[in-house]
DNA sequence: GTTCAAATCAAACGATCGTTTGAGCATACG
DNA sequence: CGTATGCTCAAACGATCGTTTGATTTGAAC
């Protein structure tokens, strides 16, 4: 059981020097020695709540995805299907949840995390994301083809990676974009999604 | 000296294994037990021949980008400042030289060791290629922002930090992308510059 | 107060890491 | 031939890795 006098619960405080640590160092660089000494808690905490190493780098990603993914597909379901529905509309229900969790605490480590996991090419790891998360990529894949009837299957494929990529990227360098001291967390929020949201529709549409 | 029945060099073979195996794994990843024992060499020769593991690592980076940001700043000077230059042939002055890498031995695969070095926000690394290769990225920025004067200096760099992500991020998956049988290699790099000089030239150029 | 299971702890396990050593081999030059 | 020089090799260095163990502590139930 937890001591009262900690904050947060053992597990809870492991996921959190997890997600830290991995950002920063990466998966095989991130010690399980450096986590639990970041998160006050004994070495074989790990083990014992977890299993092992990749069963918590599991848990970093379902604790965060879980959320994000439910948040995603109820935006879009708002949208989807409907005669008047914009791209904007459906690229905002994709990208909005994504920036909320950004500045939600920890959340934009996070989203480095996640820039991390596209980028190791790991099978293992693209497995679990593919058959726990795919069906989310699927629906807005779907969505956008029949908004973008006018393009072949290979090019919608090719745009919607081109995407996704690029705000994967934009989304994991967010801790570091200065908000200006003139606007507010919410308004700055707005205008970084309205960025994307142009930049993303623009490139979608492109004749 | 090398023994002569081998092909190539220790130094080229410890290069082209450890460009293989950290895209494949990481730098951390990749040991220099793999990868000594994959291109067939004793385990001190990289020390021998680079120092340490990460002089290997920046002469991995190296051996490409010196060819690669030459080959661009080559491109882009054939149309800078000159008054009729469109964004597409600025973008295809970034793009070409990379398709032509990747499709060059294992050049794919540097590019997926590109795309790691973006995800680990590493600050050595990061320092290592902003001090070498940084003049080419501002290059193309201030030929971007001769081409879209409208744009304001924070919006050009969100689009530019946009592009490159998209591309980084698709350049690294090409290793993955099945040429159709019917089309020559030659035909479908054009078809693929085609697609991401597109894709690019419309985000870029949105209102 | 006793009991029992959940949780934490220090310590150690074998494996693997990057790096270093010193002997041995090859070739080129005197 | 003798001898430098460039290179390769097996072996070992200390450090650190993920994981396991067994004892100890904790807090609630009886």
């Amino acid at each position: 059981m937890p001591a009262s006098h900690t904050a947060l619960p053992t597990k809870e405080r492991i996921l959190g020097a997890a997600e830290e640590l991995f950002a920063r160092h990466g998966f095989e660089g991130a010690s399980l020695r450096q986590l639990t000494a970041a998160a006050g808690v004994n070495l074989a905490a790990v083990n014992y709540h977890f299993g092992s190493k990749d069963r918590l780098i599991e848990e970093v990603f379902r604790r965060r995805l879980d959320q994000l993914s439910s948040r995603r597909m109820a935006a879009l379901q708002k949208v989807a299907g409907e005669p008047d529905t914009t791209i904007e509309e459906v690229l905002a229900a994709f990208i909005v949840p994504a920036l909320e969790l950004s500045h939600d605490g920890n959340g934009s480590l996070f989203m480095r995390v996640l820039a991390r996991a596209f980028a190791e090419h790991d099978d293992t790891l693209r497995k679990f994301l593919s058959d726990n998360y795919g069906h989310v990529m699927r629906q807005f894949t779907a969505e956008f083809a029949r908004l973008l009837p006018h393009l072949s299957k290979e090019e919608l494929y090719w745009r919607v990676d081109l995407v996704t990529g690029a705000l994967t990227h934009a989304m994991s360098g967010f801790g570091m974009i200065q908000r200006k001291s003139d606007v507010t967390e919410h308004v700055h929020r707005e205008q970084t999604a309205q960025h994307l949201i142009r930049f993303a529709a623009a490139g979608l549409k492109s004749p």
